[in-house]
RNA sequence: GCCAGCGUAGCUCAGUGGUAGAGCAGCGGUUUCGUAAACCGCCGGUCAAGAGUUCGAGUCUCUUCGCUGGCUCCA
């Protein structure tokens, strides 16, 4: 551990250090650049700069060959520590630095030299430029000064840095290997979804076989929950706006929000979440304590305005279907809820193959007491509730990492995070804790001692959003999805026409058990369809000649290539319905 | 939405100012074959859309649309 760290500091002081000789290369080919900020990064570094035009692929080995003749010179990096004053002088030419020394407590700032550029910095760095190895720039992106949309915008310019060239080819190797795996180009490949330019951007349209997949994994949470107490319900994807203006969304929300529809004399929108119609069932009639945990569960439908360059993939969509669930309780009945909550998400995930830590984390969501803009304001109450699921992560000796901001704006929330092939984390699952709507909504229930009480909600996904989960476990199996999610789970392959018949039967019989099996009739190759079969991750693949059409077999063959003895076909049957239906990760 | 890049047949891609191409897929035929691509032929394109420059534009310029990466945002 310990020698990791130094290794990983050595690492990191290189990665911020290259960032500083960018943009001493930068400043050379621009000597009018004004500079933003420079860290290190996973994997390398980045610099914002503005600049006089917009930068393009073709300066970047410019600017990496004169960031090789720095590092070749081998300057020195000299810290010292200057006034505020004193540094305000050399950085008079450079307003994002006077914003960052402004900002700056102490009487005193750091300053890093090397030859004869200087940056504000408090460090560390290695000893000199020529200690910085292999590097190599890769991008330029437009990043706001701050991170705000107010601010400017600068151009950022990304860099890898690894120790040796082996770990940087060993890097972009396996970049290239994980790009294989992007769910948008398995999902062409394997014929699971579309986009059409017609229907509009952001609006996945499902084939036959990504609704397959669909399908299960909504009767799978369906059922599951059903188990586990909940009440599924459906309501419509519209609402009146003054729903929305009761529960409070609309001032938070509206800017996720599609414009309204005039319809008659109503005002109608487009549902962004459903929690709102879930109170309104809840609040039909009155309740007694006895029927809490009140849990309402729907595969609800919601459309969100994302702006378009958010959109991606099936990851982020503008329609998309949540396994959404509002549990409405006692106050003291919440840690016990949110335990069978994340039971329940523990267990999806486990169905689903991923592995907490692994392919999954925690993070405790909370708000920023100071936003007021953002987040609901009611101090005790966030702290009652952060304090709430924390106890419950605790509790289950979760590991789990507390993200400030991240919050709902009616309570802070526990979320599941995933990581995309690129490395990029989205939230997978949640778990919320709400002290804004019952009141909003008056939800009430009659307690034992018959007067009216105010109950709390959870909202929380289990299996989350359809198409983003969907997006996940295609690029965790790589589209070799297990057998229970196969949009084919069997193809029959006769090696020539006169076993057609035979494979025909088998094909009649497995789909009658229920079984997705097709019989590749086409006249072709048995080697091509076999081909095509490992190609589109066919979980088995039953080859049946002379031998097998005489002895009332099969010879089973797995996507992984792994080829099976000859067996009864009966005895397959068997295997592959335990297989299926016992949702074998395979 | 913002910054940058990209957009050629269903898919993967060639084509750097002078008559739009290949492989795969599709369709028609021949072949009936034992575990990852048989053979022959045919079809298929307003080169994302629109405007401009030019004798001539897939190629250069502008606008719009879409996609990709990043920023912002997020299930």
């Amino acid at each position: 551990m310990v020698n990791n760290e130094g290794k990983d500091n050595k690492l990191e002081k290189m990665r911020h250090s290259a960032a500083h000789v960018m943009a001493e290369a930068v400043q050379s080919v621009f000597p009018e650049a004004r500079f933003g900020i420079g860290p290190a990064i996973e994997n390398g570094f980045y610099y914002d700069f503005e600049l006089p035009r917009s930068l393009t692929p073709d300066d970047l080995p410019v600017i990496e060959a004169k960031m090789a003749e720095i590092i070749a010179a081998d300057k020195p990096f000299i810290n010292e520590e200057v006034s505020k004053e004193e540094a305000s002088k050399l950085f008079a030419a450079q307003p994002y630095k006077l914003e960052l020394i402004d900002e700056i407590p102490d009487e005193k700032v750091g300053l890093y030299r090397q030859g004869s550029f200087v940056d504000l910095c408090r460090g560390p760095h290695v000893s000199s430029t020529g200690e910085i190895k292999t590097f190599k720039l890769v991008s330029i992106a437009g990043a706001y000064w701050r991170g705000s949309e107010n601010n400017p915008m600068l151009q950022r310019i990304y860099g890898l840095l690894f120790l040796s060239d082996k770990e940087m080819d060993d890097y972009l190797e396996l970049q290239e290997e994980l790009k294989k795996r992007d769910h948008r180009k398995i999902g062409k490949d394997l014929d699971l979804f579309v986009f059409s330019d017609l229907v509009g951007k952001g609006l996945p349209l499902f084939t036959e076989k990504g609704s397959i997949i669909r399908r299960e994994l909504e009767q799978f949470v369906v059922d599951e929950e059903t188990k586990r107490g909940y009440k599924h319900v459906y309501t419509p994807d519209l609402a009146n706006i003054a729903l929305y203006k009761t529960s409070g969304h609309y001032p938070y929300y509206k800017d996720s929000m599609y414009p309204v529809m005039k319809v008659e004399e109503e005002e109608l929108m487009l549902r962004p979440m459903t929690c709102p119609h879930h109170f309104e069932l809840y609040s039909s009639k009155p309740r007694s304590y006895r029927e809490l945990p009140f849990r309402i569960a729907e595969l609800a439908k919601q459309f969100r305005y994302e702006k378009s360059g958010e959109l991606t993939g099936l990851m982020r969509v503008r329609s998309f279907c949540l396994a959404d669930s509002h549990i409405i309780c006692q106050p003291d009945q919440a840690i016990d809820e949110i335990n069978s909550v994340l039971d329940l998400i523990e267990y999806v995930a486990s169905v689903l193959g991923l592995k907490a830590g692994d392919n999954y984390h925690y993070r405790l969501s909370l708000g920023d007491r100071k936003d007021e803009v953002k987040y609901y304001h009611d101090d005790a109450a966030w702290d009652f509730a952060e304090e709430v699921l924390r106890t419950v992560l605790v509790q289950r000796k979760a590991s789990y990492f507390e993200a400030e901001k991240e919050a709902a704006f009616y309570g802070p929330k526990i979320d599941i995070q995933m990581r995309n092939f690129a490395g990029k984390e989205d939230t997978a699952f949640t778990v919320q804790y709400d002290f804004v709507m019952p009141k909003r909504f008056g939800l009430t229930y009659i307690d034992k001692d018959q007067t009216e009480k105010e109950p709390i909600v959870i909202h929380r996904s289990s299996i989350g959003a359809i198409e983003r989960t969907m997006a996940f476990l295609i690029e965790h199996y790589a589209g070799a999805l297990p057998v229970w999610l196969a949009p084919v789970q069997v193809m029959v392959i006769p090696v020539a026409d006169r076993h057609l018949e035979y494979a025909r039967k088998l094909g009649v019989e497995l789909t009658g058990e229920g079984v997705r099996a097709k019989v590749d009739d086409r006249s072709e190759r048995m080697n091509l369809k076999i081909r095509q079969a490992q190609l589109e991750k066919v979980p088995f693949m039953l080859v049946v000649g002379d031998k097998e059409e005489a002895e009332g077999t099969v010879s089973v063959r797995l996507r992984s290539g792994e080829q099976l003895s000859s067996q009864p076909f009966e005895r397959f049957k068997d295997t592959v319905q335990i297989t299926i239906a016992s949702k074998s990760k395979d």
